[in-house]
DNA sequence: AGTGAAAGAACGAAAAC
DNA sequence: GTTTTCGTTCTTTCACT
């Protein structure tokens, strides 16, 4: 599907706050509220809107410790790696886990209360996975930055 | 702020899809439309609740090649660290950005179309930042999971 | 593609229990 | 905590351009 300059702007509004009502959107977009209420919902059938969503302050619901792990895997075949993403994919504390290039299999992000709660998660949860060989964790000492908004400027 | 049982389930349902009615959510929680109302209301007033927004499909607004950069800084002073920081905070094509431990400093989560546009990317803006020393790039081969929702069992 | 009008649904606040 | 009520606002459909 092909967006043009108004879907763009509407998908960054929405991207941001997606409490809005049709009326605010309209206003900002020079637009009826009808217009605006059709472009929404064809974006919706179209998959270009997955969902909505409620955004967490980390720290007020005790998951305010952010670590990444990278992982490698003692062997490369595909059952290994299934199995694994599979149960990866389980465990409530991954937030994100991507199979990448480069020295380690898989990063992830894994979100707990502290380092306490992080020895307890690597003890019981992630070692205790197969097919594991070496990991290697970095605690964020700082979040500089952390969006859920896409760029969305020269999308073709 | 102490959450019991009921708001958990509520903010776990909320992360889940936030355009459910507070009829919907009564239901689900054997709460009357008011008291759902309310809760909300208080959490959104406590900041445990920061925002609501709609989360796209990547690959259909052309952001499908994922990049995780690792960088070094030259220096570290904190004159240094802010001003890389501010800097890499206003490049919309960086979603994260964490200042972490271990061998590098920062941890990117770049999103762009394809290796092209990041070799743009790198070129054009990355590199022409003072005080970089070294980087180290990861693509992403495949996404396990990625999700916004924090895991909320055993809040205290 | 766009608009305005109108019905139906949900919100938001207050009442009383 | 609950239900009920009521005015307001928003969503959604429809007829039309």
């Amino acid at each position: 599907m092909k967006l043009d300059a108004i879907d763009t702007q509407l998908l960054q509004l929405l991207q941001q706050d997606s409490k809005q009502t049709n009326k605010q959107l309209s206003l900002q977009l020079n637009l009826s509220v009808t217009a605006v209420y059709e472009r929404i919902k064809k974006l919706e059938r179209e998959g270009i809107i997955t969902n909505y969503v409620a955004l967490l302050n980390k720290e007020k619901v005790n998951k305010g410790f952010t670590v990444f792990c990278h992982i490698k895997l003692v062997q490369h075949s595909q059952e290994y790696l299934t199995k694994f993403e599979n149960e990866i994919a389980q465990l409530p504390e991954v937030l994100e886990c991507f199979h990448v290039s480069g020295d380690y299999d898989y990063l992830l992000k894994v979100l707990v209360k502290d380092i306490k709660q992080f020895r307890s998660f690597m003890v019981n949860k992630l070692t205790t996975l197969k097919h594991i060989g070496s990991t290697q964790s970095s605690f964020s000492i700082n979040e500089v930055k952390n969006t859920t908004t896409l760029p969305l400027h020269a999308v073709q």
